[in-house]
RNA sequence: CCAGAUGGUCGGACGGCCGCUGCCAGCUUCGGUUGGGAGAGGAAAGUCCGGGCUCCAUGGAAACAGGGUGCCGGGUAACGCCCGGCGGGGGCGACCCUAGGGAAAGUGCCACAGAAAGCAAACCGCCUGCCUUGGCAGGUAAGGGUGAAAGGGUGCGGUAAGAGCGCACCGCGCAGCUGGUAACAGGUGCGGCACGGUAAACCCCACCCGGAGCAAGACCAAAUAGGGGCAGCUGUGCCGUUUCGGCGGUACAGGUGGGUUUCCAGCCUGCUGCCCGGGUCGGUCGCGUGAGACGUUCGGCAACGAACGUCCUAGAUGAAUGGCCGUCUACUGGGGUUUUCCCCACGGACAGAACCCGGCUUACAGGCCAUCUGGCAAU
RNA sequence: CGGAGUGUAGCCCAGCCUGGUAGAGCACUGCCUUCGGGAGGCAGGGGCCGGAAGUUCGAAUCUUCUCACUCCGA
């Protein structure tokens, strides 16, 4: 179906798309986005679970999960050139899946067009 | 049937669709693609021990310091683990718990209370004698009180009152006998209480230990900066080779940015090319055939060992097992019913390999199997 | 993944090695001082010593297990 999906690996990608200051927070997840300064042939996603979310099962269930639905949200709501980064939440483990793909699909339009109310 | 003890084992099952990470085979435009097959645990955990493996140190060995272990025998590659036995404690019992060497090698400590806390001593008492109230001198450690602990315990005798002062039993110590590989157990004789506790206090004795850890370590190696070395351009001769265009080596002559006033040498510095060394990002290896798993037989009470046969069984690196659906089956709650059965809802315990093994410890909804103990009922 | 360390009053820390009384500073409460406040002085309250077992007569201290947090190794 959609275009190729990269993956964010290095610690610095992750560092920037966070200093990039561009989220939106969902029950399930927060989402950031930052463009790619390298390249804009494709999207690119990583995906974070703190120790907050809990020991190592939940933690590897959160990135399994938030993987899954970004497989199925970005590779058509993805914009080429533009690098995402999900970070899993306590309740993404355990939260119904129809609900965690409608608020990443809704936190994906949402962030494409860019915000001027901040505050 | 109820209650309990011990050991073992499982820890959701089956199917469909879409995906993830290696492996094998085919195709390939080397980007991929198609097919097949594989893909978390009993604790993968805590990192508390023991090893393998790698690097560092080291002449072999021993010793000091430091640390660890500690009844006896066995198992094991090794262990602080396991098995069997002994001693002590608990339970009606099956069975469970037990850091369990040495306190007459030495040192330290035992607060408060109490007369006295460590080669014993004597506060109140008790008894005897002296003395006109009350004390003094002596005997004594049975009784009182303090304390965690007061220099054997109980009973009888004995005595002025008492005391192992004497006797019996128990405890303790010493010597020797029997059984046992040993720890130890059981008699016998003697002693007549002399010897408090603490070694998870210092310590003594016996035995063991070099240090760090796969982010160990080995290899390949971009860009930038930097280190070391060689060469630089032209012409001619000679030698080797030749596909007759050249290429390589060597000799001679001239020439080679800037600085050191000028020239040569030397030195410093710059440019260009090549090589060497170090090795950051990244990549490859280490990285799974092993003290391996399963089965049978034999030896052994057992831990375990031996022989034979079969099998290959996860290898990720921002880190692979997920999402959705259906049926069944546990748990929990509610209802009809209340022996059973039926319906609905919720929804799978603890928890995720990261170099690998052997253990220990800790977490864990619940299910199953085997053996055994106590009680009730029936025969 | 591997290796170290720390948990004690509301906060920051002593005490632990060598076991018997938990103690400073800031903060808090009351009083004095001042017209009032601050500062200062005096007095006072507050801690199951992270949790659980064990050794000991007795544990914050010694031993074992466990929980939480911090730091180091790219």
């Amino acid at each position: 179906m959609g275009r190729p999906l990269g993956r964010l690996k290095r610690r610095e990608d992750f560092l920037r798309v966070a200093a990039a200051r561009t989220k939106r927070v969902a029950h399930g997840f927060v989402l950031q986005a930052c463009p790619n300064p390298q390249s804009s042939e494709e999207a690119r996603v990583g995906f974070t679970a703190s120790r907050k979310v809990g020991g190592a099962v939940d933690r590897n269930k959160t990135k399994r999960r938030l993987r899954v639905a970004a497989r199925h949200v970005l590779s058509e709501l993805g914009k080429p050139g533009m690098d995402y980064v999900l970070i899993g939440r306590r309740d993404t483990a355990t939260m119904a899946f129809d609900t965690l793909e409608k608020d990443l699909r809704h936190a994906m339009t949402k962030i494409s067009e860019p915000r001027r109310n901040q505050k």
